[in-house]
DNA sequence: TCTTACAGTTTACGCTGTCAACCTGGAATG
DNA sequence: CATTCCAGGTTGACAGCGTAAACTGTAAGA
């Protein structure tokens, strides 16, 4: 009757407490440091234990995916409800996507930058679910929903590329980054509205 | 004055025996299976030989970059040897570029999908040298330097996401792929010759 | 022949994720 | 009260990782 809290596993003690410390080592150290036995001498136990509580440390990780994309989706669908047409919703979801993960790069890292083969045991749908808010670039666009998807698609890797090579310290330090993130999102929300070829032949 | 090869390093026996495996191993097995020890139990030596031939793994994994990098300029320039308008020249060599990516993919993730730390040891002028063929993204588009440099890295990073997110299976199988691609391609390139917010305003 | 250098191997260290076996304190049951 | 049971921990181990140090055999030079 209570109105509790749609908890996948039971919220023991001590996996909180394993949670809250291997949110600490990412968010401080980045993922690399992210090993069992840091987490488990941090928390003040043995690193067997862990396994009581995550099936293993993959779905540990994935906890942490899950919240990194509970403040990316809040983030997103906040600002989505601003006013303003299309174009402009578009480039403030846009921006608060990018800023998420400039300002959160450990999250982002293993939200978006893990390799698929330590991904694969992440179940799809529930990986579809958790970045439900990127569907709004596909819904900003109001277009056939084919359409939509695919262009929205463009949108959501076009800014993925930049995030993720200015994470990983792959652009020219020399260019001016706040001018390059605007015209990096100006020319994928322009783009998202503009005619494309494969545009004009779709059912 | 034999025009000897400027090979950086000696080309023993049993270094190009490792290089070779290690190739054979990254093309079959993808990075993943890149370690030391499966790569000299494949030459039949021990794991410590291939400190003898390289100062770590990591520039073993280094020289494979290189080779990576060497076959994409080789792509890259051939393409940008074309005649036509800068426009179209620009679609081919982002063509190229994602052609390379999704067909050599395990050389694409060593080259622009391992984390950072793991690549502070390759010296950055290097890297620089290395994937020079992506400065074409800026020549292409024929601006003052600081303008097409922003606008090169703008489109490359457009690619890089969409050739990333493709080889990580993080994109809807759903989509029609080729469709994608080119609408990406096409929204980068003429994202690369539209006029920019901050590209009015560059001195 | 003695020395030196090279090119490999052996061994070892500390790290990783994870499993099987064991232990331990408290609640339920007789 | 005594006994059983079990959830929730620990211990110890395994196979794998990158790599440093010490060792070995062999070939060339003095």
């Amino acid at each position: 009757m209570c109105p509790s809290r749609p908890t996948r596993d039971p919220a023991t003690p001590l996996r909180e407490a394993i949670l809250q410390k291997a949110r600490t080592l990412l968010e401080g150290e980045g993922y690399a440091a992210l090993s069992t036995r840091r987490i488990a001498s941090a928390v003040g136990c043995t690193a067997t234990s862990i396994y009581l509580h995550f099936k293993s440390k993959d779905s540990l990780i994935y906890a942490l995916i899950d919240e990194g994309f509970e403040e990316l989706n809040r983030r997103v669908v906040e600002v989505s409800k601003g006013d303003g047409n299309a174009l402009s919703l578009l480039r403030d979801v846009a921006r608060a996507y990018v800023d998420f993960g400039l300002e959160r790069p450990e999250y982002y890292e293993i939200m978006f930058m893990l390799r698929a083969e330590q991904m694969e045991r992440y179940p799809v749908d529930a990986y579809r679910r958790a970045r439900r808010s990127l569907d709004v670039f596909a819904e900003l666009t109001a277009l056939p929903a084919q359409e939509a998807a695919r262009r929205g698609a463009i949108v959501w890797s076009t800014l993925h590329g930049l995030v993720s090579l200015l994470i990983a310290q792959r652009i020219d330090i020399s260019l001016d980054r706040e001018a390059l993130i605007e015209d990096s999102i100006h020319s994928a929300c322009l783009g998202a509205f503009a005619a494309l070829p494969s545009g004009a032949n779709s059912a």
